[in-house]
RNA sequence: GGUGCCAUGGCCGAGUGGCUAGGCAUCGGUCUGCAAAACCGCGUACGGCGGUUCGAAUCCGCCUGGCACCUCCA
């Protein structure tokens, strides 16, 4: 393979339900949309699938030499619970709940997921706009799409006309879905709803006096529908038309779908050219849900503490398993899975410390093996055709594993460097470490037992000063200065700290 | 009911017409003071029944089982 066969990249287009070749609208730019979360409650197993998976996509297209902006939002109103544009805000409920203003439900939420995120090395997105500091855009949209005639005011809400928009356009066709079958069997809304279909969303609610969250609008004291932040966003961050967005699979439908609609309407175009969707993570096969309860916080993981856990898994454990399943398969949760998951990222690691320290010799009584050099080659270009074929991590993991296996042989004397000649040899170290760290966005976690094993150190040192081992003493208080450790004689005792100095 | 998806060796999980995916576990070997790690070797897995084909896990049909969306969910 050639090298810039390592660039023909292929996605998987919701869309048009094919792979296609990826090819960006502006490039060398590539803008990315993705639905974040409702701030409403702590990020949970769910939410880690698409933030890694587009975390992956995001590092891959950088890696690509490309200049991403990705854009990720946080949804702080809007949301409601219970169906059809009924019920409470999400995000209102909980702040009434616990008696305190929305705006901290919502800051309170937001770091929390952002501690997660970092835990899980998911990197920050270029902008993260919230949809209460876009009401200005959100209502610009509306008068927009009032104007195309495609959304129609009622009692101060007004809603998405979608019946009219079908007559034009086409509407249900990213998640495959006919208007027609929809509205069939769906009661008489006359007197029941402000609405004239069931199958309209809306775009701006008026506000029961009750209600908390609400801002001013040409229509009424009120707040945006959900759905409308993405649009109003996406357009403002990257344009009425970019290449990429991306979301879960439960998002397509009604979310998706209604950001097309919402976006054409107001813009006159097809709003992303590609869309992405994750699958979904299972515990037991079936899917997790709020209304099944059988959801599992990145917290709870963590610490180990939930009833499903056997015991605790750390953040790269969870990465590493995320990413040994291609993003658009289901993929299920289980001890078992997360504990040998937990082994290979172990063994990776392992691996990474030794790349990092291992020099080529040269070595002139060795002849280079082509064969050996070619292994290399077609291992890391296997890693390219995995992540080219719709960022397919496992087969890039399996790559990884294959690199690996080479690394330690080099390490262990089974194959001598200068078998694989230098070339094959620093390509072997550069894409182990690159993939790793800048595109899997994997790294070392420093393991519980550092401290432990420190305290056993700082034992060994007491013992050799009781026995007056001066020469032991100085080279294990050097040693320890050299990795920024100073162990303190005190008068009860030996004591470590870090280097101040 | 409508619309989709999936069934791969002990477990997880790639693969879409012929060429060893990979990880974890197990077993045998090398190495080793012991151990661990590492390396080498070992698994004739593709839900069932038919069909297409020189050849199918991979295409088609039927059946069985499971899941998802259609309501909030990443």
């Amino acid at each position: 393979m050639q090298p810039d066969l390592r660039k023909q990249l292929k996605v998987y287009n919701t869309l048009s339900r094919k792979k296609e070749l990826f090819q960006a609208i502006n490039p060398p730019f590539v803008g990315m949309y993705v639905c974040g979360p409702t701030v409403y409650g702590d990020a949970h197993l769910g939410h880690a699938r698409p933030a890694i998976t587009f975390d992956v996509i995001f590092r891959y297209f950088k890696h690509q030499d490309y200049k991403v902006r990705y854009v990720r939002n946080i949804t702080d109103v809007g949301h409601l619970v219970g169906d059809a544009d009924e019920g409470e805000d999400k995000i209102a409920k909980k702040a009434k709940l616990e008696q305190i203003e929305p705006m901290e439900v919502v800051q309170h939420y937001t770091d929390r997921y952002h501690r997660d995120m970092a835990a899980l090395n998911v990197l920050p997105p270029s902008i993260e706009p919230r949809a209460t500091g876009h009401i200005i855009e959100q209502i610009e949209m509306i008068e927009k799409i009032i104007e195309s005639g495609y959304a129609y005011e009622s009692n101060g809400s007004v809603y998405f006309d979608v019946v009219k928009y079908n007559e034009d356009k086409e509407y249900g066709a990213l998640s495959g879905r006919n208007i027609d079958e929809m509205l069939e069997g769906t009661r008489n809304l006359d007197g029941v709803s402000d609405k004239k279909n069931q199958v309209d969303f809306a775009l701006w609610k008026k506000a029961e006096p009750e209600h908390i969250m609400r801002w001013n609008s040409p229509w009424s004291d009120g707040f945006p529908g959900w759905h409308l932040e993405c649009s109003a966003m996406s357009r403002k961050y990257l344009g009425d038309h970019f290449d990429i967005h991306g979301g879960g699979m439960d998002l397509k439908f009604p979310h998706h779908e209604a950001e097309i609609a919402q976006s054409h309407a107001c813009n006159h175009v097809e709003p992303a050219k590609y869309w992405l969707h994750n699958n979904l993570i299972t515990i037991n096969g079936q899917k997790m849900g709020k209304s099944l309860g059988n959801f599992i916080t990145l917290e709870e993981l963590f610490e180990g503490k939930h009833e499903l856990l056997e015991e605790a898994y750390s953040p790269m454990t969870i990465r590493f398993f995320i990413l040994q399943a291609q993003y658009r398969s289901t993929l299920d949760f289980s001890n078992d899975a997360l504990k040998a998951a937990r082994k290979g990222y172990r063994k990776v690691m392992n691996g990474l410390r030794l790349a990092k320290s291992l020099e080529y010799k040269a070595d002139d009584s060795i002849e280079v093996n082509e064969k050996q050099a070619k292994n290399i080659e077609s291992i890391v270009n296997s890693i390219y055709r995995g992540m080219n074929d719709d960022f397919n991590t496992a087969v890039a993991m399996a790559g990884i594993f294959n690199l690996l296996k080479k690394i330690n042989a080099v390490h262990s004397g089974n194959i001598p460097a200068a078998q694989l000649g230098e070339q094959a040899f620093n390509d072997m170290i550069s894409n182990y470490i690159t993939f790793i760290e800048d595109v899997l966005g994997l790294k070392e976690e420093t393991p519980d037992h550092f401290f432990q094993a420190l305290d056993y150190i700082i034992q060994d040192y007491s013992a050799a000063k009781e026995v007056r081992d001066y020469n032991k003493v100085d080279a294990i208080r050097a040693k320890l200065k050299d990795m920024g450790v100073v162990v303190k004689d005190t008068k009860t005792g030996v004591e470590w700290a870090y280097d101040e100095a």
